[in-house]
DNA sequence: CGACGTTTCGTCAATAGTGACGAAACGTCT
DNA sequence: AGACGTTTCGTCACTATTGACGAAACGTCG
C-alpha cells in the first residue's frame, strides 16, 4: 500500500525517489523508465519504491492530492449564493498552477506514455473532482434533490475535463488557452444550473 | 492487445476460456482464481489467455463490448435531424437488458472482488460510452466545433451515469425507475443541446 | 551509552500483463 | 494432395505490483 511518509527517513527516501524519477522521466521519457531504475537511482529497493508510491505513474501526479484539497477549500470559500458554475470557474481560474511543474510535464514525452495508465489516472482525478463538487452542492443546497445535484456535479465536471481534453489535443497548449476553453465549456452549462 | 477473435479456432479457444473461468469463478471466487489456472483449464497458455481478454476481470464483463456495439448501432439508426439527447434517450431505453447475465454475475462472490477494479471498469464503460456519443456527434455534425461536441458528449454521458449512480443508491432499483431517472437527468441537459 | 518498541527497508516469491519471434494450424487455390 | 499467405499459439523475457517476514535504522527512556 502507499504508506504516506511518517518519519524523517522516509521523507528523505521519498524525496530521493521523486528526484530520481524526474531526472529519468525528462531524460528518457516516462514509459521508457522502469520503476526499478528509479529505485536504484534513489538508492533503494523496488519494494521500497512501492511503499511510497502506488505506481510509477503516481509520481506524475504526486501533487495531485494537495491540489484536490486546494480545490475543495476554494469552493468552500466562495461567497454564499454564487452560482455553482461561477464558483467552479473562479476556483479553477485561481488554481495555483505550478508553471514549473506543468512545463516540466509538458516536456515529458507524454505522447509516448502508456495511454491506458494515464487515462486511468485522469479518470480517477475526474471522479474525485466530481465528488468534491457534489459535496459542495450538498453543503450549499441541503434541500436539493439527489438526482439534480448529482447531474449538476457530474455534468460540470465533464465540461471541465472536456475542455482539458480539447486543450491537450490542440496545438496551443498554453495556460490562457486552457482558461479560455474552460470558460467556454462552463458557459454552455451555466444556463441550466442557475438555481444552484 | 485484446485481439477480437477472427476465426473458428480462436472462437473455440475463447469459449473454452470463458467456460473455464466461469467454473473457477463460481467455485472459488474471482480474486482467488489466477489467470494461469483459467488458461490451464482451457488447455492454452497464459499468453493466449491475454490474447483474448485484456484482463482477468474482463471475463466478468465479457458481453460488455457487444453492448457498446449495440449502443453505437442504435445511435446510428436514429432518424436524421433528431436531437442528440432524444437519440440517447431512445437508445438507452431500447437497450436489450440481459437478465440472465446479470443474475449470474450476482451469484459470483462479487463482494470478494477488489472494488477498485470494478469501479475502474465502470469508468471505462462510461468513457467508451462518451466516445461512442462523440463519434455520433461528429458524424451527424461534421462542421460543429470540437469543444462544443466534446462538452455535449461528455455532459450527456455524465447525466446518464449520474442517473445510474442515484439509482444504485436508491431503494427502488427497478428498471422502470432507472428509466425514469435517466429521462429526468437527460431532460435537464436537453435545453442547451437543442442544436445537436 | 544500552535496551526496547516502532518504522523503514531488503529479500523472496507470486501474480498480472505485454512485446517479440518463430512454429503450428488453417484456409484457399491449383 | 501440395504450396502459400494468414492466424493463432507457445515460448522466452521483462516490467509492474503486492504480500509476508525478518534485519537494520531510529527515537526514546533510564
Amino acid at each position: 500500500m502507499a504508506t504516506p511518509p511518517q518519519t524523517v527517513r522516509s521523507e528523505r527516501t521519498r524525496a530521493a525517489l521523486r528526484r530520481a524519477a524526474t531526472v529519468r522521466f525528462l531524460a528518457q521519457g516516462v514509459e521508457a523508465t522502469s520503476a526499478e531504475e528509479i529505485a536504484a537511482d534513489a538508492g533503494v529497493t523496488l519494494r521500497t519504491f512501492y511503499r511510497h508510491f502506488n505506481s510509477k505513474h503516481d509520481l506524475l501526479f504526486a501533487d495531485y492530492d494537495s491540489g484536490l484539497q486546494w480545490f475543495r477549500k476554494a469552493l468552500a470559500e466562495r461567497p454564499d449564493g454564487e452560482e455553482v458554475v461561477a464558483s467552479v470557474q473562479a476556483a479553477i481560474f485561481a488554481f495555483p498552477y505550478d508553471v514549473e511543474a506543468v512545463t516540466q510535464i509538458a516536456n515529458l514525452r507524454v505522447d509516448a506514455l502508456d495511454p491506458s495508465r494515464i487515462v486511468q489516472h485522469m479518470r480517477q482525478v475526474q471522479s474525485d473532482f466530481a465528488h468534491a463538487l457534489l459535496d459542495h452542492l450538498h453543503r450549499r443546497h441541503p434541500a436539493a434533490d439527489e438526482l439534480g445535484t448529482t447531474v449538476a456535479a457530474r455534468s460540470i465536471t465533464a465540461a471541465v475535463f472536456a475542455a482539458m481534453e480539447v486543450w491537450l489535443r490542440s496545438p496551443d497548449r498554453s495556460l490562457p488557452e486552457l482558461a479560455r476553453l474552460s470558460r467556454e465549456a462552463l458557459e454552455v452549462l451555466a444556463p441550466i444550473f442557475r438555481h444552484y
